[in-house]
DNA sequence: CCGGCGGACTAGAGCGCTCTAGTTCAACCA
DNA sequence: TGGTTGAACTAGAGCGCTCTAGTCCGCCGG
């Protein structure tokens, strides 16, 4: 209507109140009477007021504003900016967004956040180098989500790698399996704690003399790659612990075309539980990393930061950060049975 | 390190200047020298000064922001929001992203983005109802990308649906396909329009006799359940248009697992090209809706709002908006082939 | 020698809020 | 009756910028 947004002084002259006091209003602060907030109410309903968000921060000390770094298109991220807006908005803070794109670095990213005076940011899986991650929360409370990194002041949330690898390793195990590989993820975050569990898993099971690793990687290729490593090798394992789901799908498109049924000639183990992972022609057995409990966590990372230990010097230069580590989930679809094997010889299964 | 953040005053007294003067240089505002400049910005750097978004949005008539209402889970609504950040940057704004989860709803991340004195709102695929879009565009110039509304301000950029239908029966006919149906997508937005393309484009080719709609929807099961419906009619066509790859997807898993070879007995063609489109194990031939192409109309259609046509009463009560339409283009994959029929005469498919 | 000009820089009034330190006034009590 | 209290409300000083309207000063032309 106007050429100017109604401002809280319009509301006041309307209302016939201060300003203060529609100020008060729309804080939810006590210090009115009823009748006056009604007024008020109704005097900024009929002008379309809104409390203008810019100013509102500027004045308080306080923006309770928690910037958030993601990659838009990881689908993964995505998961979890969802689970953040959920986690924050019952603590009392809300999201600025900052996505990073093939064009836009996560320097850019994060320099947006820092200049709305976020007061807190959290990255997730960020490529950034630790040192500057260090720097960066040095300057604002800073957790990572879904990256190893000791850095100092910087807090981690993560998935705990090796365990989900040795849940991997028992459900095969459970089934019969014995000669069990893994697809690795090579230098990708995380891809070491899997490996590393990979192995204390097949030790454990008394497998290590059949423990195999094959390079991998997180994509599809990737994993089309890795199976043809093992159809080249002198014998398929019966089942394989891919990286990460899309490394499996990769896997199992190329062992099927191979002529492998999967899970009949060879069980096939993922890891996230991404979209994919769950639909009906893929029917991934995979080990879930709960984007809301990881969300979860983050949040009350910062909470702690930010409102927790009374009102000195926050969360400066407390060493290297807390670590926060959640085991994954084991969710059994339909690429792990039984091993061919548990047909034929003397072994414990049998045959459906 | 200080428990405040530096400000222009701080970077002000330092360089001896006066705040005016540090407001000059982080403008890029003629009316400093370059030694002063210089000084400055040393101060500045020193002091690791960050000019404050919001006070300055707040000073400033302009705000030069465009909020983006995305659904976060929607992996085309990301593809976009990473191609609007790309258009934006060149033409001068920035984008403030607010998305829309199962808990967050699309009138609560308007409101946010409202509150942050956006200039214009870019709405990806929204579900608010069209009175609501026509209120929201009174407030201020609103695009609604990808999805077909006549509201009154309103400017839309869409794909052409119908194009792409078109696009895809011409396909199939010039594989010697003649008896193609089409899973539609119930009351999703385009989906009048596709099932009208495929119905106009059946009519053209001279085969509107065989034409042939089934009720489908968005999703994989969607797409499965229109495959029985399919599977157990009279005679299976050699060809299926889907409304989107989704559907495809659930379509051609359940007509696999049925003993139906795609391409072999049946070609399938998709909607969208999404990630999942250009997977090797799916590699469905589809029509790509180009999100670069759509993030730039976006991005033009508000420029054109916001800047162009002098100072006047801008965009305002201009009738129903404007419309921009960018047509789809087919990619060619792996799910569609000659007609089985081709092989043979005039038999359809024989049992298998 | 003076007026005028223009580049470099400053003062200070906003922008639209928040929030502290009041002021007012009715109710209550001794 | 006067004093106390507390709820309701207001005045006004910020918050950290932008931007208009200056001031200052060296320099040039007449």
């Amino acid at each position: 209507m106007a050429d100017r947004r109604p401002t809280m002084e319009d509301v006041a002259a309307r209302a016939g109140v201060s300003r203060a006091l529609v100020s008060i209003v729309f804080r939810d602060a006590p210090g009115a009477g009823e009748q006056t907030r009604a007024r008020v109410r109704a005097a900024a309903a009929e002008l379309g007021y809104r409390p203008d968000t810019r100013a509102r921060l500027l004045g308080r000390s306080r923006t309770r504003l928690v910037g958030v770094v993601f990659g838009v298109r990881h689908t993964f991220h995505t998961d979890l900016v969802e689970s953040l807006y959920t986690a924050a908005e019952p603590a009392g803070y809300e999201l600025a967004l900052s996505g990073t794109t093939p064009v836009r670095d996560e320097g850019t990213a994060v320099e947006a956040l820092l200049a709305y005076r976020c007061e807190a940011l959290v990255c997730l899986g960020p490529n950034m180098p630790t040192g500057q991650l260090g720097r960066l929360a040095a300057a604002v409370p800073t957790v990572v989500v879904a990256r190893r990194v000791r850095a100092v002041g910087v807090d981690v949330v993560r998935t705990d790698d090796a365990d989900g690898l040795h849940q991997a390793v028992a459900h095969l195990v459970g089934l019969g399996h014995s000669r069990i590989a893994h697809v690795d993820g090579g230098g990708a975050p995380g891809a070491a704690d899997r490996r590393r569990g990979y192995r204390t898993a097949m030790r454990r099971a008394g497998l290590e003399r059949r423990a195999r690793v094959v390079p991998g990687g997180l994509t599809e290729d990737d994993g089309a790659c890795a199976a043809e490593t093992l159809l080249s090798g002198r014998w398929l394992p019966t089942a394989v612990a891919a990286f990460n789901d899309r490394c499996a799908v990769g896997l199992m498109h190329t062992l099927r075309a191979a002529g492998r049924a999967v899970p009949g000639a060879v069980s096939v183990v993922g890891f996230d539980d991404d979209r994919l992972a769950g639909l009906p022609h893929i029917d991934l057995t995979t080990l879930r990393q709960d984007p809301d409990e990881l969300a979860r966590l983050a949040i009350s990372s910062v909470v702690e930061r930010l409102d927790g230990s009374g009102s000195g010097k926050q969360g400066e230069g407390s060493g290297t950060g807390r670590e926060l580590v959640t085991p994954p989930r084991l969710v059994v679809r339909g690429t792990t049975a039984l091993p061919p094997t548990a047909r034929r010889s003397g072994s414990p299964v049998r045959p459906r």
